[in-house]
DNA sequence: ATTCATGCAAAATCTTTGCACTGAT
DNA sequence: ATCAGTGCAAAGATTTTGCATGAAT
């Protein structure tokens, strides 16, 4: 837990960021939070519940610096909200998405799909692959068997 | 090209909806600039010059329907923005996107290479696939040769 | 002292909504 | 006469910015 925590730490370092308190409380609110998809007022709410001090500008510029460090990933679901998901630990590739649009669940997937479909992408498009985002809209298992 | 204006308009009458004259204005300009990936803003402003008494919220009222008819596709890029993407006569799939971090050009590729990866998701996470968003962000060939 | 980061409020941006009005059936 | 559609301006929502203050080296 702490280990990513430092990793963390270590990535700001390394460009030159300090991990502040208030940096810390919401990369810690990312971590208790892995599997949703928060948005920046969602991190903010719980970061206040335990520093009620802080800013949500600062949630803002906190999330925009740990997007550039690629810490986690800006993604969109087509609502009005930009949501933030932590990259796991030495992952370069983004995972992938099952959005259900019944009951609006997001499922991670964390197997790397698309390496065939790249290749392809790279030899035909002679397009440079340096990330991807992928979605998928559809039923979950569970409102299928409603 | 006439011919995809009818095509959309049946769509619209079919469920219930006019053609009227700002949306005629507006599905054109879609139709004359297919390859580019307008916000709601690029589209009022080209819809102005031909249409100058037209309102933004009537843009913004027609690509929504638009959107919920699936005569065009809602996208998002990690910008701020919305942009509106018609989908191909006949499609029932999204295309994929090729985004340039460097130029900021974007590509579309019309070919549906994610068949496999779909068998993979209904099959191993039972989830129905109904539809997908698939974009790369990597240096296009133009940027590469530089 | 200088520099980086913060908090607050104001501003900016994008999008939606309320409401009175128009135009077609 | 009705009802969908429109234009305008106002409101809403999300995100960014300016600036004075505060913490750390």
């Amino acid at each position: 837990m702490d280990t990513k925590l430092d990793y963390i730490k270590k990535q700001l370092h390394t460009s030159g960021y300090k991990l502040t308190p208030q940096r810390e409380a919401t990369v810690k609110v990312l971590l208790e939070n892995e599997q949703d998809h928060l948005s920046a007022e969602d991190v903010y709410l719980l970061v206040k519940e335990k520093s009620p001090e802080i800013g949500l500008a600062t949630v803002y510029r906190t999330l925009e610096l740990l997007t550039e460090l690629k810490v986690v990933d800006k993604i969109n679901f087509g609502d009005g909200v930009s949501r933030y998901d932590l990259r796991k630990e030495g992952d370069n590739h983004f995972h992938h998405h099952l959005v259900c649009i019944q009951c609006g669940s997001v499922q991670e997937i964390e197997e790397d799909l698309l390496d065939d479909v790249e290749a392809i992408v790279e030899d035909k498009f002679k397009f440079k692959v340096k990330d991807h985002r992928l979605t998928f809209h559809g039923v979950c298992n569970i409102c299928q068997d409603k």
